[in-house]
DNA sequence: ACAAGTATGTTGTAAAAACAACATGTGCGA
DNA sequence: TCGCACATGTTGTTTTTACAACATACTTGT
């Protein structure tokens, strides 16, 4: 498990807490690593998840099969990242998706019960712990609704509006970047980049806003 | 605090927690409860919430405005329900919405941060509060992400397919009744009625699934 | 059984998006 | 500096959607 630390520290699931206080957690809360070959299962859907995934090494493919049986990759999980964590927190839910091993991984499981019930005996950083995981899934749902909010309009041109009037307001100023390239941005507002590029440009001859790459200037 | 137990108890927030336990709970939490007029504002958008609200009566409309000032309402919050989780179990994000009094309410408040902090004294059932939350976040992600799933196709057919298809799933059967009408499944999938409806009865002629009414049958 | 209201399906039209193919622009490394 | 790869913008065509208006069930209350 030592040699794991570092990537362990790094997760959000274990912010705040130091290095030695994490080794004697990790043993209270019966943590266990497995590895993983490239396209093993991790999560198969229909099994009832009782862990959070770490991943420490390697990725994750989170992907959903339909009744037809067409693949659909939802997310990907890189070092340091959770997965799981929602249905493994949602008692008699099974899990509806895989979690396949993208490359060899080395994944570390802990059991959400032994998280949730604090040990009334030792682990000062426990209540730290559950902090955490409240956060990443309260964080979580917030990313989730906001992506909601953009793409629930109908048009293209009111998916980019109800998007950048967003980033606008978490800088709190009319003029700001955007993290994504144009096709990162038709993806995450599932549209097409031409269609959105073309939105794009009519909004700005319109005098709605301005932009360069990725500066904009709502007007 | 004692006229409003009925309404209290039947939140999810305090599932499987007895009545007694409860009044005493509460206290514990130092619970506050205010009353607002129809029209008021609950929560503010910018506002740093530390506070869970529980509608006790009335009901409250969760609300956005972006950045021209047009108003969407995102979701409505009737007695017995929870509002502003997410934002105060994530520190340090102020909200981006306005929580609004639909009609008259009265509304208690739980700082999460005594929600979260054990009281090492007495409290059997916090442990189970502590659960209770972490579920209510956990399902309400599930449920987000399976929503984001279906908008995310891009047509109305695919939208459809992706619900259904899901739907299946769950059941575990190919034939299954749906929890909405025409136009709430339209709302839900964010299309037009009518042109759902034409995806549909075009599916029927290709023999890809049957209908009738909120039952359906993937073939 | 009837009437009124609601839900669902249908049709035609105008608007919008997806798609494809290409033009331009920009940055980066040889 | 040149050329290449990639990002972005543009254009035209086809498909799909939204919208409106209407027809046909189906429900509910009287």
């Amino acid at each position: 498990m030592k040699n794991y630390l570092m990537q362990i520290k790094k997760s959000r699931l274990f912010a705040g807490i130091d290095a030695q206080e994490l080794e004697a957690m990790l043993g209270c809360l019966s943590a266990t690593v497995r590895h993983f070959k490239k396209g093993d299962y991790i999560i198969r859907s229909g099994d009832s998840v009782s862990s959070v995934g770490l991943v420490i090494s390697g990725g994750v493919h989170i992907q959903r099969e339909d009744f037809w049986g067409n693949r659909t990759i939802l997310s990907e999980v890189s070092e340091s990242g959770l997965f799981g964590e929602s249905y493994a927190c949602a008692p008699g839910k099974p899990a509806p998706i895989n979690a396949v091993a993208a490359q060899n991984s080395t994944i570390m499981f802990l059991d959400v019960r032994r998280i949730i019930t604090t040990c009334p005996s030792a682990c000062a950083f426990h209540a730290r712990l559950i902090q955490n995981l409240i956060t990443v899934l309260a964080f979580k749902n917030i990313m989730l609704t906001e992506k909601i909010e953009h793409i629930s309009q109908r048009s293209t041109r009111e998916k980019l509006l109800s998007y950048l009037s967003e980033q606008a307001q978490v800088v709190g100023s009319s003029s700001f970047d955007i993290p994504f390239n144009r096709q990162q941005l038709a993806d995450y507002l599932c549209v097409d980049r031409s269609a959105m590029s073309n939105a794009l440009g009519q909004l700005r001859d319109e005098g709605v806003l301005n932009f360069n790459k990725a500066h904009f200037e709502l007007l």
